[in-house]
DNA sequence: TTTAAAAAGTGTATTTTGTACAATAAGCAG
DNA sequence: CTGCTTATTGTACAAAATACACTTTTTAAA
């Protein structure tokens, strides 16, 4: 019989938690997402510090739940704030954060650099135009980064891109359209083109529209784009509700 | 500007960190779920003890990963194992274990009682009779509990069957048959209960079998039932891989 | 041996959904 | 008026989901 549960065994079992924010913009052509570069460390020589890419993400605080501080975390890392975010999956691989590359990061920023973080991933889109990402807090720069070309990122952070973008997928196909991926006004086309990009494959243009006719928020307004060189599309909008 | 990622204000992140198993059982005609009854504590009188239900749930360990940890807490408290748990969804309201009714078992259990804790719940589903759940650990006993009639449990575990259960819903609408869930040999009337079961909804006999038939794993036996008062039914089976 | 009870087993018609595919229309620029 | 660019539209076919009822096989009881 094992003593689990005894409290001896308890002593040790404390944990970082952390929430990491897979933020993905939009832009009518392309998919990209959001990293923070992170602050150079002031007493070192400029030129012995790599340029370190992150997603924005911290340790979740004492007295905060989950989703809370992925609000908070990306608010203060990116100045980004009203986005919806949606927990994707929780990271807890004992050496996610035991890499060498991270360390002189851990050392700087930790009170506890060799803890062991398990992290909660949360993902959103948003419509990159609405939201200018600033830097705050640790973060010295912060923007978009082409969804095709991530550099690599600290940490399990690609897998955690990866992850969300799976969930993201899944959750287009389930015919739920993110208002914030459109602009109050918006053609067809430009709505099949955020779920080509997303989805990344191209789609037939009859069938898409046959598909969009189901949705029941979508609306046509009786107004036709302007200001460009060929016949005018038609513009849609969303009820929201 | 605010002081996050300053090692001051991360002094106090510390959290404990536990996994939950919502193990679903299939008995032919019912859907339950596992649980274990808390241990009564020696020096108090019975009679003011409460009996307490909960999913088999415990802290993770310092160098263990989450899906480590919940195999091998599922094992403690109930000695089942090699069971494939998924991860489901983490739970981090900051009150999730702070209602009164809790209290008494914290002190008992935990070093700091009134850390808050934060959960990544797993589930999986098997078929009972492959697996007799014995108590460990702090556990007194472990059964299985019908699902349409749980009792309150403690903390939010009632919150976490509940999504646990809307996720086992959704892998089975995507055409993954657990193996776990059925005998060696079954009918495909057993089939089609656990799939009635499970999503609580009937189902047309000639309709399911025509969606069976596109199961290619499904293996139609030589042999019949025996032993029913009625016309016996044609065996079948799995092929693993 | 006949009959009743119980569950097994089976097919067709309809609707819905997904997919493949190409010509015409409208506006702008020159 | 011509050419360029993108918008807009329908049909045929295949695949999948749904609705629906009677016959067969076995056991047990009369």
């Amino acid at each position: 019989m094992n003593r689990t549960g005894d409290k001896r065994e308890n002593q040790l079992i404390n944990h970082h938690v952390s929430v990491d924010c897979v933020v993905f913009g939009f832009d009518e052509n392309q998919l990209k997402v959001l990293l923070i570069k992170q602050k150079k460390i002031a007493n070192k020589p400029n030129e012995l510090q790599e340029e370190r890419l992150a997603l924005p993400g911290n340790l979740v605080f004492e007295n905060e739940s989950l989703d809370a501080a992925a609000e908070r975390v990306l608010k203060e890392l990116t100045k980004l704030k009203g986005i919806q975010l949606k927990q994707c999956y929780a990271f807890g691989n004992p050496s996610r954060v035991k890499d060498e590359k991270d360390a002189h990061w851990l050392k700087t920023y930790r009170t506890e650099p060799e803890a062991r973080v398990i992290t909660i991933a949360y993902y959103a889109v948003v419509r990159m135009e609405h939201y200018q990402p600033k830097a705050g807090s640790f973060a010295e720069s912060s923007g978009w980064y082409d969804i095709n070309n991530i550099p690599n990122l600290a940490f399990d952070h690609n897998l955690i891109v990866e992850k969300a973008l799976e969930a993201l997928r899944d959750e287009l196909m389930h015919h739920s359209v993110g208002f914030d991926l459109l602009p109050e006004k918006f053609t067809l086309s430009q709505l099949q083109t955020i779920y080509e990009i997303i989805l990344d494959k191209e789609i037939d243009k009859r069938n898409f529209r046959k598909l969009v006719k189901s949705f029941e928020n979508l609306i046509a307004l009786e107004e036709r784009q302007t200001g460009v060189n060929h016949k005018p599309a038609q513009l849609y909008t969303l009820k929201r509700g």
